[in-house]
DNA sequence: GTTTACGTTTGACATATATCAAGCCAGGTG
DNA sequence: CACCTGGCTTGATATATGTCAAACGTAAAC
């Protein structure tokens, strides 16, 4: 692993607050990979060996049954992946593959688990990150059950507005056809979806989006922090 | 809190492995309710204030949204709730009332973080439980995300089946409108799914389920650990 | 520059699911 | 025992969503 790729570790949320012994133990055994687009990482059903960390790029987790596949979520640099399998050595749930060219680190579950029982900081930063990753799941399924597709759009689209600084205009950081499989629905769905939304002040050109009517859009989707604030 | 619920207490995973005086803390400040059937215990929304553990009796957590109501699960004997609010002192994202007459403990959301922070095998205890909680989240949104509902009531009945022992025949443990929201679906179209389920061997009359023809069902079903197996 | 591949959009249609209204049934209550 | 309540079921209908096929556009590949 090249040592520049060593700080941005350090000072994510799951590994600051570790002593330096621990963190270095996990540095030892780890190590980083560039992949090309479309490469799968895992397969679920497969034993988890490696906690992932996503340097730079993206990554896409997903999931099959009975030759269906839906898209869970998709995480960029500094997200970690798939910590729930990798401390309770048990096989993954998902698969997951790069959406671009990717910059992974990947740390033997074996090594997290070790330093897990022997790192109490450690052990409590994963309880943090995995409630809040509990949390956002629960976030998924209330949006899931309680709204229509349309619904999760309209929030979709406001949460990605704010995220991107607040701008009437911002761009779609993924393709429409992993949107609709994240929001649970069809890629013809979605585009229908986006048709419906024009007389709330959406227009959406290709990658590019613009909110014209925001009060309108937030009337539509009532966003509520209990769905969709991130945080909290 | 009387003594005789605390070796119960005691046995549970998340409190089996902590020192004595860390849970001697824990259940200081604890207290007992008996509380009647249907009583909301807690609402979304609220900040944490309590970490519930189900003694005896049945609870509901669930979520509205926009006038609508949906189920998330339901709770038995040696269930807690809601640890991750509690653990990052946050608000709860599910409310949660009683189905039957439930005696639950409520132990002090301040007192989990703080033998939190201090007693380390508890905080790996919360680290599996969190995992665990994690992991059965995920399944539930493969199965809502992937299935139908008719499929997801077939292999609801199986894993029901299961735990109940196995045989043909058995008992459904909750009304129907309630399974019927859990798996996302409205009580009338629970019927329809029951109806539909006829030529794969299923008979329900009223809380009476059997299965003539589990092979059939299993062929529909097609249930899959990384969905279906709560374990795992 | 042309070609090709692939994601997107559109329309027509099929299916799944929800809604509404009515009737049914069982369990609890007077 | 009869009554009532609330959950369950059924049928008719509406709506949401998925499927299939074709056309379109764009960006990468030759």
């Amino acid at each position: 692993m090249r040592d520049s790729d060593i700080p941005a570790i350090r000072s994510l949320e799951l590994f600051r607050e570790m002593s330096d012994e621990s963190f270095a133990e996990l540095v030892r055994g780890a190590y980083v990979q560039n992949f090309p687009p479309n490469m799968e990482l895992i397969v679920e059903g497969d034993p988890c060996d490696f906690l992932h960390i996503v340097v730079d790029g993206s990554v896409e987790l997903f999931a099959n049954w009975n030759e269906r596949e839906t898209a869970m979520t998709i995480l960029r640099e500094g997200a970690t992946f798939i910590l729930a399998a990798a401390i309770r050595d048990a096989p993954n749930l998902m698969s997951a593959r790069t959406l671009e060219r990717s910059r992974i680190i990947m740390v033997p579950a074996e090594d997290v688990r070790a330093v897990f029982q022997k790192d109490h900081d450690f052990a409590r930063a994963i309880v943090q990150e995995l409630a809040y990753c509990y949390r956002g799941v629960i976030k998924g399924v209330k949006g899931l059950k309680l709204r229509t597709s349309i619904e999760r759009l309209a929030n979709y689209l406001l949460k990605l507005q704010k995220k991107m600084g607040g701008g009437d205009k911002f761009e779609l950081p993924i393709e429409k056809r992993r949107l609709a499989s994240i929001l649970g629905m069809t890629p013809e769905n979605l585009s229908r979806a986006i048709k419906a939304l024009r007389p709330y002040g959406l227009i959406i050109d290709g990658q590019f989006i613009e909110i014209t009517k925001p009060d309108d859009l937030k009337q539509l989707a009532k966003p509520t922090p209990l769905i969709d604030d991130p945080r909290s």
